[in-house]
DNA sequence: AACTATTGATAGTAATACTTTTATATTTGT
DNA sequence: ACAAATATAAAAGTATTACTATCAATAGTT
């Protein structure tokens, strides 16, 4: 599994990016420190200019390969669900119990992401810890609905679409499965934050996954 | 209860402002057009030099209220947190039965504000749309631990209390009720705001309002 | 050798998010 | 009623951001 996500390369919506950044060793450059440098200093503070000092390369040449950063985020966050759909497939591909099927998609979506590929430039820890402190910012802008319309988020709608037919196929007339799906994948995330910066918001810790919660709220609301 | 919520002053951290909005003329201006305008042009396009030429003031007049547009927006969810409090303070308060009281507070917190109450500068209906669209970039921010220490989430914090306190009344045995909560408002916001601009991913519309898909949601967990 | 693509360096622009200063109006305390 | 304090307005200034444009250097290709 390591290794096959390793050589993946997640296909993402070329409007995107000016010039796709897995096409060069620069490009690469620019996502594996972006990455980094959003996680360290946050998504207002970090700007092409510092990343062009970081990276020994130019603003001007980051440009010609993201329009602006909010481009870039798009890139990573979208990155970041197309690797998560990777291994909700791969993991629950062979299983022919639905109830066991989406007990794993729910798994793989809330869980803590702890364990790096360490082969691409892709530092998946790092990123999902940006997903977590930084996603509503690629979806909660005035251009939503023309960047939904230009298709930036359709690797997330598929997600959350593939979650919601698991959820069909066990309860065809529960009323509320893109609802329920929805929630699922924004309230992990959510859970995911709380744990971090208001941790008496949720039971969520060390002790209580993620994972158990919302295996128990799906599920009995599927019985 | 109109008439309450009408005259109703939401006591909001004094940390949040320089001088109090409420205090002046130009301060009850510059809430209710920065509520219009932020709808209109979204935050990131609003700025106080806009706002200081559509209320007839200048730009360093509104700094003497706010350190910056960021604390504004704290203090307008502040506020819209605190009005939702009231109301489930009132709506509940009476109710002896808990599985009643919680079936109102889940309206309360849930339910499209469709009233205004037309006699305060503030727009309810308007400023609910802005926490739909808005809202986490009150706190998806680097200094959301800082913020939060100096106390400026404490409104939010005690609804998700309440509510969680509600749901420990009805099922003292279910094992996460600040995260149901949490999930609740959080969801709320997010269920609206996909039914405005996502509706493929969610199944409330006209039809199936986010008060049942909740109510269902919460209900099933704790029975 | 000529063409092309990529990158880098520099400079420039408009807007933003403020701060500072000074002037003027308004309120208030005695 | 008058001085003092306070609030507001106007203008100018600053550092930073988010770009755009131009041009030069280099590398690879035909």
């Amino acid at each position: 599994m390591k290794q096959i996500l390793a050589n993946l390369k997640v296909s993402i919506n070329k409007n995107i990016y000016i010039k796709d950044p897995e096409s060069s060793d620069l490009g690469r450059r620019i996502i594996e420190n972006s990455i980094l440098m959003i996680n360290e200093m946050g998504f207002e503070s970090f700007t092409f200019k510092k990343l062009g000092e970081r990276i020994g390369s130019n603003e001007s040449s980051i440009y010609r390969y993201f329009e602006n950063k909010h481009k870039l985020l798009l890139y990573l966050v979208s990155w970041y669900w197309g690797w998560l759909e990777y291994q909700l497939v791969f993991t629950t591909n062979s299983v022919a119990n639905p109830e066991e099927k989406l007990k794993r998609a729910i798994e793989v979506v809330t869980r803590t992401v702890e364990e790096d590929s360490s082969f691409s430039h892709i530092n998946e820890i790092v990123l999902s810890k940006i997903v977590i402190n930084e996603y509503s910012k690629s979806y909660i802008t005035k251009e939503v609905d023309k960047e939904n319309k230009d298709g930036y988020f359709s690797i997330y709608k598929r997600l959350v679409n593939r979650i919601r037919e698991m959820i069909v196929a066990i309860a065809p007339d529960y009323e509320y499965p893109s609802s329920l799906s929805s929630t699922l994948l924004e309230g992990a995330i959510h859970q995911h934050f709380l744990k971090e910066h208001f941790s008496s918001l949720t039971d969520c810790d060390k002790n209580t996954t993620t994972t158990e919660y919302f295996t128990n709220l799906v599920f009995n609301s599927l019985n």
